[in-house]
DNA sequence: CTCATGTGCAACCTCCTGGTTGCATATTAG
DNA sequence: CTAATATGCAACCAGGAGGTTGCACATGAG
């Protein structure tokens, strides 16, 4: 495997803090629900409800394509965006390691106790 | 259920964007990442091995706190700090739900087409 | 062709964040 | 009691984040 990346590098906080960052935040977290629907969306759509300027939405956007949790395409004088579901995996299994790691942790306490 | 969330409301945004917030910033992973052994440590402890401050990491225990991934035990002079698991499934069953949604509008989309 | 629409880029602004230092206070060790 | 240890609190700072406005430019509609 020519991976860029060791295994236990996937787990390491430095790769999955950006990762969490993009999501801490409340409209993005929105524009990720909407895009949820499998449906590419363009700036413009993805604007609309919102209360804010298309730049800001475009920001946001920017931010989430930059830690992969979104991929545009041009489509003409369009931009359409649309979720990129490896990433939030991705998000769930550090999420899902850190809980073994404690259950773990947890269950070699006990065992100490019982002894 | 005199619970002040409906149900609906836990899967709101403005709910899980904090809770992502505080997970992401590195040394906050790094910190909840030790906490995962499940030991409840006090700051000195914590900041053993960090380039920081005290003062800094005490600040990014607070901003878990406030998250509520993290509870804190004054124990003597010490604060002991201990992770809240609960609020690690609650992000990742956020992260769930929205892939069952993606799931889900993909098979619909699918379905769609077929017939 | 002409105009409206959808974006991109850049400058600017305000507020929050992550860090630091300095000093006060509470406990525990000897 | 006295000194060392573990925190808490407050002030301060630089830089980044989230937003806005203004303007240029490409493309689709009529």
């Amino acid at each position: 495997m020519a991976r860029s990346h060791s295994a236990a590098e996937k787990w390491s906080p430095k790769r999955a803090a950006p990762l969490f960052a993009a999501l801490g935040d409340e409209t993005r977290l929105r524009l990720v629900t909407k895009l949820g629907r499998a449906e590419p969306m363009s700036i413009a759509h993805l604007t609309h409800g919102t209360d804010l300027t298309r730049q800001a939405v475009t920001k946001h956007l920017r931010v989430l394509e930059g830690a992969g949790i979104v991929k545009s395409v041009k489509k003409g004088r369009e931009s359409h965006f649309e979720l990129a579901p490896q990433k939030i995996d991705d998000a769930k299994k550090w999420l899902d390691v850190l809980s073994a790691q404690w259950d773990d942790a947890l269950e070699r306490l006990r065992d100490l106790v019982e002894r």
